[in-house]
DNA sequence: CTGGTAGATTGGCGGCTGTCGATGTATCGA
DNA sequence: TCGATACATCGACAGCCGCCAATCTACCAG
């Protein structure tokens, strides 16, 4: 409705949706954009925390690529990954995906 | 090109997920990931119906981009066109929307 | 200190994507 | 029939993305 809806709630479905929420949706949108990346998430979703060396086999894929796809879910505030001593353990970040559920209009 | 054969609900929160279910869903999310096309959807699910003549200036594109996001939206489920005389009118597939939400946990 | 392991980073390759000008196709008014 | 309009398609370009081998960094055991 009014354009002061976009600093809360950005939603597909109220316009006109404003060039800078439209550029963050897009971004977080694209991080859910690849095969690997959804099935990466649903691993961590399900075991609460995992390490990248037990991604590395259920997902067919190197490490260098294994890596460079749990950074592109971290930058997207997804998932957190803390390092505890040479491993770092993922989990999925609360409420994030909610965010962007209401975005396609919950 | 059959959507949803994986069962009901394919969901990011409940692993393993099938390849196949990520490839749909990727496919889907990916007509998302992009700027314009979010805006262009906020366009027509406020306006109910838009002709594509009517999304070439607030969109600030060309008439050839404007026609490659309808086609990607489209494709993806998201939106359908229907043709009366010189025109398309768009409008959003109820539900579609719903379903992606779904797919994030809901 | 040395060797081994987990993970991040780099570099390069092939393929995909967004964009627009030019062109093709369908429809309508005169 | 002719010209104008709405939209799709084509062709080409630049930029981005997913992928892996090689390398680098940090940590731990002995």
């Amino acid at each position: 409705m009014s354009i002061q809806d976009q600093g809360c709630c950005p939603s597909v479905l109220a316009a006109p949706l404003g060039a800078e929420a439209a550029d963050e949706l897009a971004a977080a949108f694209s991080a859910l954009a690849d095969p690997v990346r959804l099935r990466l998430l649903s691993l961590v979703a399900e075991a609460g925390e995992v390490c990248s060396c037990d991604l590395q086999e259920p997902l067919g894929k190197s490490q260098p690529t294994v890596s460079h796809h749990t950074k592109i879910l971290a930058e997207a505030g997804l998932i957190t990954g803390e390092k505890r001593g040479r491993w770092v353990w993922w989990s999925v970040v609360p409420g994030r995906l909610d965010q962007l559920r209401a975005a396609l209009g919950g």
